[in-house]
DNA sequence: GATGAATGAGCTTTCATTCAT
DNA sequence: TATGAATGAAAGCTCATTCAT
C-alpha cells in the first residue's frame, strides 16, 4: 500500500492546483509534474493519459465532495436544510478555487472528457440530491407531481447559474450571499407544497 | 451585395457546423475551412483572427435568439407566459445543436474568450428576463424580494441544468418533457407571489 | 506616354512611404497597394514581383540621389567639398526618413534582395565618390597610395557607421552632428597628402 | 554536463550555418533543426523562442570575438598596433563567414531583434576599440578633438564597408589586401596626431 | 519505477501571388 | 487593364506522449 498509491495521489493534488491557478487549459503535463516533484513521464506509470489523470481527478473532488455532504446532512431532519448544507459545500469549494468551475462544473457538457464517460461520481452526487427530493416528497413537504430527475437537475443548474453570474457581471452588481438568498427562497416555495391556510 | 456577407455567413456557418460535431476546442480553422470548402487563409479576409470569429458567431446567435424572443413574447400579457415562451426558444435552439451549449452557455467564464469581452448580445438577452421578472414585480405577481439579478441567473441555470440532464442521463431515464414541466412548477411557485389566504 | 508609367510610379511612391513608416518587413504588397489606391493585382502589371518592385525603387532611389549629388557638386571645386556635399546630401534623406536605411543602406548586403542583383545605381553613385577620389590623387590632394575602390567603401560605410551609431546609443549619448564633424575631420586627414611643412 | 550544453550549442552552430547559407531571413525554425539533426521542437528546450536563439548566438560570437581581440591586444602597446590587431581579428571571422555580415554586423538597426535589446556583447566590444582611442588621446597620439563614440563607429563602419565592397564588386576588381592597407593608412593619418613639423 | 530530453503532429496566422470577372 | 477575393505554402510555436537510460 501507500507508496503507490502515494505518488498517484500527489500527482493528482498537483493536478487540481495548477487547474485553481492556471485554469483548465493552463494545466499542462510539464507543470503538473513540476508542481508534483516528478517527472513528466512519471504521471504514465499512474495514469493512461491526461485524460484518464483528469477524470480521476474528477471523480475524486466529486466523490469526497458528496462524502463530505453525506457526513454533514446526516444530522440534519428536514429536506430544506439538506439541500442547503449541501449547496453551501458545493459553494464552498468553488468559491475557494473560483477556477475548478471549469472542471468540475463547466466541464460537465457534450464533448467534454466527461461526458463521454457518464462519470459515476457526479451522478453520485445527484442520486444525493434526488434522494432528498424524494424522502421530502415522501414527508409531503415536497410537491409530489415534480420529476425527481429533473428537480435535482434544476437544483444542481441553478446554483451553477448564479455562480456563473457572479463572474459574467462584476463583484460589484452582483453580491453571490444575496443571490445564494434569492436562490434559497425561489427554491423553496418552489419545491415545498403549498400549505393549505385555513385547514 | 451578398457575395461579401454570403461567404462570411458560409464561415460563420461551416464554424458552428464544426463546433456542433467536435466541440469547441476541437473547433480548429482547419476544419472550419475545410467544411466551410475555403481556403484557411480566406477565414482571415472575413474575421481579424479565430477569436473574432468564434465571438462574432456567439454574438449574432444569442442576438437572433434574442430578438426571436422578443417577438414572441410581444403579444404576451403574463410574466410566466413570458418567461415560459423564451425557455421554449432557447430549448429549441439547444435541443437542435447540443454542442453550442459548450460556446454558448458555458463559455462565459473567467479566462475564456467570452468572459473579457463581456459579450453584449449575452447580457441583452439576461436583460430581458431581468425586466420580465421585474414586470412582475411592479404588478405584484412575483415576490418581491427577490434580487432580480440573482433571479435570472437562477431561471438560466436551471434550464441549462435540465439540458444536461438529458445529456448526463440518457433520453430513456429523462424525459425532457416532464423536465420542462418540472421547471416551470418550480419557478412558477418559486417566483410568484403566494396568494394571501383568506382573502 | 504618362499614363503606363504614371500608375507604375505611384506605385513605387507608394512603396517608399510604406518602407518609411513601416520599415522593409512591414512593407507588403497589400498595403503598398491601399496607399497606391490599386489593386493588388494591379502591381503585379507593372512589376514582375515583389522583389521586382523593390529593386526597381531601390535603383530609382539611388540614381535620383546620384543625380542630385552630380548636381550639387558641379558647382564646387575642391574634393573635400565635393565628399561633403554628397555626404550631406545621403544624410539628409536619411535623417529624414530613417526606415529607409533599412533597404538603401542596409539591404545592400550578401543574401539580400540587392546583392545577387549587383545593383548598378549604387555602383554608379559609388563610382562618383571614387571619382572625386581619383580627381584628388591627380590633384596630389589625395594620398595616391590610397586605392581608389577601397577608399570609396571606407567612406561610405564609414558613413553608415556613425548612422548605425545613432540609432545604436541613444540620441542623448550620440551627438550625430558631432559624428558628422569628426568624420570630416578623419576622412580630411586621413585622405589628404600630408603638408611638407617648412618646404 | 556537457550533454545539455551540447545540444544547445549543436543548434547554435546549426543556426550559424544555416544564416551562412540562406541569410538572415531564411534562416527558419524548420531549416535549422533538420540541419541540427533534432525536430523543431528540440529547439525550444534549449531556447524560449527563435528571437531568443538568435541573439545568443549574436551574444556568444560577439563575446568571443571580444574576448580573443582582449587577448591579442594585450600584448601590444600602440593604439595603432591594437586597433589593427581588432580588426584583423573581425575580418578573419566574416571572411570565413561571409553570410554572419548579415546577422553581426547589419541587423543592428531600428526594428531589428538586436536594436530594441542593445545587445550588450556588441557595445562590449565597441567599448573595446573606444577604451584604445581613448587611450591614444591620452597619450597625445590620436587627434583629441575627435569625439571617441562617433570615432569608434567611423572605424566600425569603415572596416564594415570594406566587407561590403568586397562582396559588392568581385575578388577580381576588389582586393581585400590593398583594402586593408587603405583602411590603415586613412585611419592611421585620419586618427593621429599630425606631427608638429619644426621640433 | 523514475527520468526528462526528444519528438512531431497540429495549432493559428501571414502574405505574395493568381485569376475569374 | 484593373480588380480584390481566394489561395495555400510556410512560418513560429505548443505540448501530450514516448523511450533510452
Amino acid at each position: 500500500m501507500g507508496n503507490l498509491n502515494d505518488k498517484r495521489r500527489t500527482i493528482m493534488e498537483a493536478a487540481l492546483r495548477v487547474i485553481a491557478n492556471k485554469g483548465f487549459h493552463g494545466a499542462t503535463t510539464s507543470k503538473i509534474a513540476k508542481l508534483a516533484g516528478v517527472a513528466e513521464g512519471t504521471i504514465y506509470n499512474y495514469f493512461e493519459n491526461k485524460e484518464d489523470l483528469i477524470i480521476s481527478l474528477f471523480e475524486e473532488t466529486w466523490r469526497k465532495l458528496t462524502e463530505r455532504a453525506e457526513t454533514r446532512i446526516s444530522n440534519l431532519e428536514h429536506p430544506n436544510d439538506k439541500l442547503e448544507a449541501i449547496f453551501d459545500e458545493v459553494m464552498g469549494l468553488f468559491e475557494k478555487n473560483p477556477h475548478l468551475i471549469e472542471v468540475f462544473l463547466i466541464e460537465i457538457k457534450p464533448g467534454s472528457l466527461f461526458y463521454e464517460k457518464k462519470v459515476q461520481s457526479l451522478l453520485s452526487f445527484l442520486d444525493l440530491i434526488e434522494g432528498i427530493i424524494r424522502e421530502g416528497q415522501s414527508l409531503r413537504i415536497y410537491k409530489r407531481d415534480l420529476d425527481p430527475k429533473a428537480t435535482r437537475m434544476v437544483i444542481f443548474g441553478a446554483a451553477q447559474g448564479i455562480i456563473h453570474g457572479a463572474f459574467l457581471e462584476g463583484a460589484e452588481s452582483f453580491s453571490l450571499k444575496a443571490a445564494k438568498e434569492t436562490l434559497k427562497r425561489i427554491l423553496k416555495s418552489g419545491l415545498m407544497e403549498e400549505i393549505q391556510s385555513g385547514l
